[in-house]
DNA sequence: CGATTTTGACCAGCGC
DNA sequence: GCGCTGGTCAAAATCG
């Protein structure tokens, strides 16, 4: 099969649910489930439980919601070094499944410590170096130029086996691309095995920041929009986008007091000035938000230290920001 | 007209 | 080695 049929078949679905773009969904949020070893070893399980199985079979175990009990956000973050990480990615092959709750599925993001070459934080190195190089390499011809870039990629690759962090979150939304007040170029979309959603690709437009997400939508819950942060942003937000085009009501709208702080995050729905270095320098790997879970389980309580430690890991959302 | 999106092509990693 | 998949590039198209 050429490439180019191969490839053709990565676009059967170009950007076309952009029409959702009405309004967004309000997700109760009662569960937390922070850095508790609950926590990790109930990822764990899951994925052991529900790795290989069919995608029906998705919504056994875990945080497990009833098909139509949608409402729910599971955040989880890949941090380097990070003990949940190898919970929650680590124990993951290539393709394996992390069901977050609600049927929805994150795909594991760890090809990192595990394996031996790291995909994403190469092409960090790579990309500026090597990818552009390619072109004017097959354009050169020069075999020993190839070589010799083999060479320094392999070597680029021993030296940063670790992966960027990363911080993955499900929210229900109609709204493809959540704002969160950072300016994105999109740079990419394929098409997700399985998935009848395409994956988007976005980059920080910020010079010399190289913090990338990606965006899909659950195929198993179309109105979950998973959304998976890269690297950390070295700048601050862009003050004239910061509640720039965000379809949702402005910052000041919102009224904290009749509001708890997780479902004024919830209800937004967007992490509005939402700052991945707040994420990163949180000390835990893993936050699994549940709205349902509460119900089933008596230790699955809202408890003060984690709902504290949620507002630590993400003080811009908790915490309304003057504009 | 610059910024952004779209999309065909390319590449690397991985499993078989 | 081959095919599949995810990730990225970059030219063309589109947008504001």
């Amino acid at each position: 099969m050429s490439n180019e049929t191969k490839d053709l078949k990565n676009y059967h679905y170009t950007s076309s649910y952009n029409h959702y773009n009405t309004n967004q969904n309000i997700v109760n949020l009662p569960y937390v489930s922070g850095p508790s070893t609950y926590n990790a070893n109930m990822v764990s399980s899951q994925i052991s439980s529900d790795l290989h199985s069919s995608p029906q079979g998705a919504y056994g175990s875990g945080f497990e919601l009833s098909p139509t009990l949608n409402e729910f956000l599971y955040s989880s973050i890949d941090q380097e070094n990070g003990f949940y990480n190898a919970y929650t990615y680590n124990n993951c092959q290539k393709g394996d499944e992390v069901v977050g709750g609600g049927g929805a599925i994150i795909k594991s993001e760890s090809r990192v410590s595990a394996s031996p070459s790291s995909s994403e934080a190469d092409h960090h190195h790579v990309e500026d170096s090597g990818k552009s190089l390619r072109k004017r390499e097959a354009a050169d011809g020069g075999e020993a130029d190839q070589r010799s870039q083999k060479v320094v990629k392999t070597k680029k690759k021993e030296e940063k086996k670790q992966r960027e962090p990363r911080v993955s979150f499900m929210t229900k939304t109609e709204i493809d691309h959540l704002e969160d007040g950072y300016r994105w170029r999109k740079y990419g979309q394929k098409a997700v095995k399985n998935s009848p959603y395409p994956r988007s690709y976005y980059r920080c437009t910020t010079q010399k920041c190289n913090v990338k997400k990606r965006v899909e939508r659950s195929y198993q819950d179309p109105t979950v929009v998973i959304t998976t942060y890269e690297s950390q942003h070295n700048h601050p937000i862009p003050t004239s986008r910061r509640m720039g085009t965000f379809s949702g009501p402005a910052a000041s709208e919102y009224n904290s007091s009749s509001l708890s702080p997780v479902s004024d995050f919830i209800i937004n729905n967007t992490p509005r000035s939402f700052s991945h270095d707040d994420l990163f320098r949180a000390p835990y790997a893993s936050v699994n938000v549940n709205p349902n879970y509460q119900q089933q389980q008596n230790q699955d309580i809202l408890r003060e230290s984690e709902f504290e430690f949620l507002k630590e890991m993400f003080p811009s959302v908790f915490f309304k920001q003057e504009p």
